[in-house]
DNA sequence: CTTGAATGAGACATAAGTGTATCACTTGGA
DNA sequence: TCCAAGTGATACACTTATGTCTCATTCAAG
């Protein structure tokens, strides 16, 4: 029953420690990223050469689980408008990733890249979205996509701070996105 | 025609210098700032004996700067639809500022706090427009303050960017605020 | 049991930022 | 002209983070 080599925890362990310090403060040091993993300096520069090394292996494996959570919650939506509520359902539960990788991407090199590749992503949606005719015409798709963005970083921070429910928060950021805060 | 002991002009330069770089990068060194105001890295110690103090600074002069533009421009509205539309063509244009005090908030101590400032500022706002009927009553008045607070920030990144005019963001804005971007 | 790989702990060198002190030079005012 | 304050340049000490290295220990596979 060898279950495939799962060898390395311990690169996991680094990475979830990273990711958790790091989205807090961009400036957080190895020596402190260590110490939550409950891994010696050492072992943590064994598996991550550079603190460069590391923060690419973090955003590669942000990206990578907003993305699967994304294209799997996305997969059998029957429009632009079931795909960008699904794809918030499934992404502000991840928020601490999306934390990350905003905080991380405006300074280091790397980050920035992937970071914007999101951007791109939301700024089709949007263009979809208007296709469609749920968003109106004249609404330029950067604009679209930046609030798009920022509805995923304000229901994260809400849901972090303990003030709404993850389903709840992405309800409230989609009715916001249509609809706006205005009395109906 | 003697106007003030406005004397020191290097006192604002690099307090422009600094509001630029730690803008860009929180972790921008002295040196680069004292290069960049025309000033050695001496001086600036002379005006600002430790880093703490040049942040403290360069914090109270933006929150100053977007405070005073606020005040003057909300001074005779009549409501607060007409407060937060103001308010919005005010302080878009300081988006540099708005964005230092964004960026060195989460991180620098002094900044946390009078960030919060502004943002408990905003939810009074958000309270005031949902008495008026601007708002809708059933959304949370924290969820209205940060979605003003993201419309200023996606506002100044799209002028930044060139994309928009200052004017039109700031219409943009308090439109998306009210009614979002589905088609009406 | 033996062996080899991985780990933790610690020493070490290096680099960069910060803060202080010193010295020579400029400049504006008495 | 002379003087004092402010400035730039530079050197210095101190701190912190980073990256490398060594060595004893652990632990699991053979």
């Amino acid at each position: 029953m060898t279950t495939k080599p799962l060898r390395p925890p311990m690169r996991q362990a680094i990475l979830d420690a990273a990711i958790e310090l790091l989205a807090r403060s961009r400036a957080a040091s190895l020596s402190e990223i260590a110490v939550r993993a409950g891994v010696g300096r050492a072992s943590l520069h064994r598996h991550f050469p550079s603190r460069t090394d590391l923060i690419a292996a973090v955003v590669r494996q942000c990206m990578d689980e907003t993305d699967a959570a994304t294209v799997s919650a996305v997969r059998d939506a029957g429009s632009a408008r079931e795909t960008l509520s699904r794809m918030l359902e499934a992404v502000i539960p991840l928020g601490d990733r999306y934390h990350f990788l905003a905080a991380v991407g405006s300074d280091e090199a790397g980050g920035r890249a992937r970071y914007e590749v999101d951007m791109e992503w939301l700024a089709r949606l949007s263009g979809d979205l208007k296709k469609e005719g749920v968003l109106a015409a004249d609404v330029p798709r950067a604009w679209a996509a930046a609030q798009i963005d920022a509805q995923i970083w304000i229901a994260w921070t809400e849901v972090a701070a303990g003030r709404l429910a993850p389903a709840d928060a992405a309800d409230l950021a989609f009715r916001t996105l249509l609809e706006g805060l205005g009395q109906r």
